[in-house]
DNA sequence: TTCTTCACTGCAAACCTTTGCAGCAACCGG
DNA sequence: CCGGTTGCTGCAAAGGTTTGCAGTGAAGAA
């Protein structure tokens, strides 16, 4: 049913070849030839088949994007951004979600492969080793964790983890638990070395409890638990996560944060709806995904050579570049000072959430260029 | 550099053919034969190339979700449930955001056309017209919209919305208003045209004010507009709307539901961690996806014909049923009774949500069988 | 022994497109 | 009038796979 270049090329008296040019280099056919061509194509309703395009050129000019839970709201923001970067250069981006299983994630790298010309890894569950291995199979760039020898966008939790605990700090508390994340994560390493340097040489204590599933009941099954310890203080692997302690405390009757201050990771929109307002370490999100994209096409323009060697697919990796994207904390009202020395009752609702304008593009390069 | 079935051929001294029946018939050779050739595919890390194999047989097993905003908490279990189904039928499902935007809806589906078999055009915001041309590219499931001759799965937010109407009513408000949501939404005319039925036949008044964005921001943009319009109850598009208009009222000095009930469409996750929590229509999203992956995937069984004409690819339109699935009401905590006899100050916290399990499964079949 | 059947394998066409190369006509400068 | 350039078009190979058909050898039946 679907018409193809060869009915076009039927239709309008000339060789297939011809009609090829029409669509993909226009300034070789002639005007004449090529508005009759372009209207047998409109009249029968032709669209290239980009399968078969992608099979002779190597392009598909589309690019996965595989990430563990398309319901936590950290990701629409990344996915979002990583979509409008990639239709301005003319690239299409498939979602596809992995439910946080390190066996369906490398399946849908597998199946994607061919398919797209390069995967954006976000927030991979699986290994190192293994992100490696299929990085050998398409070009990929990781975002939200470090892998030697391959373009990675990460985002500092390192350092916003260090300013919430001393956040923490500042405000008398020295009783203090990390709310892990799941296993395998990156960021969860990252925010726990981080956390407990910060709480160490500020003289406190941290407990870290975990690993968990990093959404909201993940945080509300641990409120009993972040009771019986006794902190004053938390630091949730992320606003889900927070926002399910809050929930859970509340079931407790315990309250935030003049009982216990919360502080969460991600900024999502819903830490602005809560109440209280959830503090929270805000994550480049967006900037994240229009970097990623850029790192994956970054080689876009280069010509392929034909027959010889495969493909020189996009993403080729003779530069590749680790970007570090800052954090920030955004102080709101699920933090509060210890408890003891609280005027009780009310919170300070004083100077509102001290942030800067959206991040967007201070985009810091710390990684530079490295050899691979 | 990767390995082609001609390089597995080569290394495992067969002929293609037999390598290509390895992996898609592997009853047709011989085990020893077979053992061999899957050995040395496995070291020379071959893998069938699905966009090769899709030329050919006209079967990419991947399908397409093209949704109207990720970042609609109302998708994601629509997406998840769609993406389990299909995997179960050994399909991949590749999601699209288009930003509520028609004409990127139609360049999106365009795309998609030849690299999936079959779409799943989610609340489609493109015209009717426009639907059905592209289902002759490419075979189509509708979600969320009923156009004559397409099958297409819908929830019955018209029972859903007069359900709420009569709970605002039978708690004594008469003066109601309708929050619609975005032009060209078939969702929004079903409410539309049901709550002001039942606002009429219960003797009260309903404004309608839109439409607007669906989103937290839409809600809460028309804060004042409720406030200056006198009513005493919302009922909002969706839940977006419904949080961000307690939002807008909150600032006003407006307590829903001490001064205005509100009652939002969706039933996300985020309506239960609100405070108040949510009063809201509940949308079976999960078993909409799951049916809509089953009813394009119908006739997945069906052989392809050779040669001839093109392949009858799925979801064959001979039968196509259309299937309504029904709402319910979770009643919450944002609506209560009419201001005037409230005993002042306190919520009744009473019997809590009054909702059945999950609905899940009970999905009704109204249209039925319809020749086309 | 001869014929049939069977299990397996090879051959080659087909799917739809892109692209290097060659052909061809018209035109230009000399 | 000739050699060269320019602008356009056709030819055919290539890309990786599937699949109908035909061929092979061996086993079984008559």
């Amino acid at each position: 049913m679907p018409a193809t270049i060869r009915d076009v090329a039927r239709a309008s008296g000339v060789h297939i070849s011809t009609v090829s040019r029409t669509f993909s280099a226009p300034h070789l056919v002639n005007p004449e030839t090529r508005v009759r061509v372009l209207a047998c194509a409109e009249e029968l309703g032709y669209r290239p088949n980009r399968a078969a395009r992608a099979l002779i050129t190597g392009r598909t000019h589309n690019i996965g994007l595989i990430i563990a839970d398309i319901a936590n709201p950290f990701f629409p923001p990344l996915i979002k951004a990583a979509e409008g970067q990639a239709r301005h250069r003319d690239y299409h981006v498939f979602v596809a979600d992995t439910n946080e299983d390190p066996a369906a994630e490398e399946e849908l790298v597998h199946a994607l492969a061919k398919q797209v010309d390069g995967v954006l890894l976000c927030s991979p569950r699986m290994s190192n080793a293994l992100i490696e291995q299929v990085s050998r199979e398409v070009p990929v760039v990781v975002i939200n964790r470090q892998v030697t020898g391959l373009p990675c966008v990460m985002m500092d939790v390192g350092q916003g983890a260090r300013a919430a605990i001393e956040h923490l700090l500042g405000l008398g508390h020295r009783q203090l638990a990390l709310l892990g994340g799941p296993r395998g994560s990156w960021t969860n390493q990252q925010m726990r070395r981080a956390a407990g340097a910060a709480a160490r040489s500020g003289g406190a204590e941290l407990t870290v409890l975990g690993p968990n599933p990093p959404t909201e009941t993940g945080g509300s099954a641990l409120a009993t638990q972040v009771r019986d310890s006794g902190v004053t203080a938390v630091l949730a692997y992320n606003d889900l996560m927070a926002i399910g302690l809050i929930e859970g405390l509340d079931h407790l009757g315990i309250r935030v944060p003049q009982d216990v201050s919360v502080v969460g990771v991600d900024d999502i929109a819903l830490s602005r709806l809560t109440r209280p307002k959830l503090t929270t370490v805000a994550t480049p999100t967006a900037a994240a995904g229009r970097t990623a994209v850029d790192m994956l096409l970054q080689h876009d323009s280069e010509l392929r050579p034909r027959g010889g060697g495969r493909a020189a697919a996009v993403g080729d990796r003779r530069t590749t570049a680790q970007v570090m994207l800052q954090t920030e904390l955004v102080i709101r009202d699920s933090t509060g000072p210890l408890p003891g020395r609280s005027r009780p009752g009310s919170v300070p609702d004083g100077p509102g959430p001290h942030r800067l304008a959206d991040p967007g593009s201070p985009t810091v390069t710390t990684g530079g260029v490295v050899a691979s």
